[in-house]
DNA sequence: GTCCTTAGTGATCGAACGATAACTTATCTC
DNA sequence: GAGATAAGTTATCGTTCGATCACTAAGGAC
């Protein structure tokens, strides 16, 4: 296989387990059993583990932001009226459809969590205020509007990062914070929940 | 000293190093480092670093609702009218008043992206949902009111996680989010940063 | 058909970490 | 004052992990 495919695979693999343990707790055998290559690959591929998760961290952003210029580019000719949805419900439906993708959101998750580290900080604090901008210069939305949007997606990566839909079928109050965080796409969320069932580490 | 005590020494110590290096990143050498005793001493104090992280989040939850029930209890003779703040905000005030305690919210979000962790996994959801049902049952919101007012907590997190008033000197954007997000707290936070300058691990 | 580059593996190394064991010191009890 | 108990340390062990090294196999160029 090229090289540059087998880095893609690694790539998606690395995505899904940074998702899952986080970047410290994540291993690189992990990840190139989850891709299908040795150990030494992974690391060789990407230099070390760390310039790994950078790039991860990368393409997560970079999905994130094509995705919301999607939206943004095709409404200037969506319908308006109260029966429609808004612009801000259809970014949140995009940020949402991003858990079509294993692992996305949640290591962005990790990754800004540990804005102490010197090398992972500055490129989360950077990635966090690029989507900042975008909301507020592309998509038109004042600071406060942006800030809101941010604080719901923030909400829905640690209602992800806590799992709270194992909870759904057991606690009726859990329920209700998942059905108010997600809206129309619970069902959808809860698919993908029940798709990636725990597997052994 | 009394063991009680030197516990209590710990397990402040541990909780600034699991906010800052996160629970898989965080040593049981640096906590005993910040506590000022032997490495096997923290383990021994706690059974395992795993107990000792339990306790942790145990213990800052029990501070974060310990503060919302003085608000509510206070806000039952508190004046009312345009010019008085409103419930909402000020619990909002108690809980950026939870940055005092080092690592504190931190090390929550921390436990709040490790939810497939079969142990920190239930204690996490189970914390959270005991915020939720407090600030639903106790203080009375409905739970839309709940969720936006989780959601900017959350975004706070992010925020404290990501150090982003690092930023506060050098990006006008940065200021701009970070003034929306702690408003009349910002002073109070950017000196609470200020003191905890990253020192080396 | 030889040569060189690219893709990839197996073996292994050194460092770091959590945990355990054995020991020391101080305090309190009878 | 002997003996027990609690507090705490030093030394060390086994495991795990990221990284490195040496090697092999495949394929294209000439």
């Amino acid at each position: 296989m090229r090289g540059e495919d087998r880095r893609e695979l690694i790539m998606q693999a690395a995505m899904k387990v940074f998702g899952d343990y986080g970047y410290v707790g994540a291993t690189t055998a992990q990840i190139a059993r989850a891709a299908g290559v040795s150990q030494p690959y992974v690391v060789q591929a990407f230099g070390t583990k760390e310039q790994l998760f950078l790039a991860v961290i990368e393409r997560a952003l970079q999905s994130l932001l094509g995705a919301f210029a999607r939206v943004v580019e095709s409404d200037r000719d969506a319908p308006v009226g109260p029966e429609h949805p808004t612009l801000s419900a259809r970014l949140g439906a995009a940020y949402v459809d991003q858990l079509n993708e294993p692992g996305l959101l949640l290591s962005l998750m990790h990754a800004f969590v540990l804005g102490k580290d010197h090398t992972i900080g500055p490129a989360g604090r950077g990635g966090f205020m690029q989507v900042y901008r975008y909301l507020r210069d592309a998509a038109g939305f004042s600071p406060e509007e942006v800030r809101a949007f941010l604080a719901e997606g923030m909400l829905i990566n640690t209602m992800i990062g806590l799992r709270m839909i194992d909870e759904f079928d057991t606690d009726a109050d859990a329920r209700e914070l998942l059905a108010g965080s997600f809206e129309r796409k619970l069902d959808q969320v809860r698919r993908l929940a029940a798709d990636s069932a725990s597997p052994p580490r």
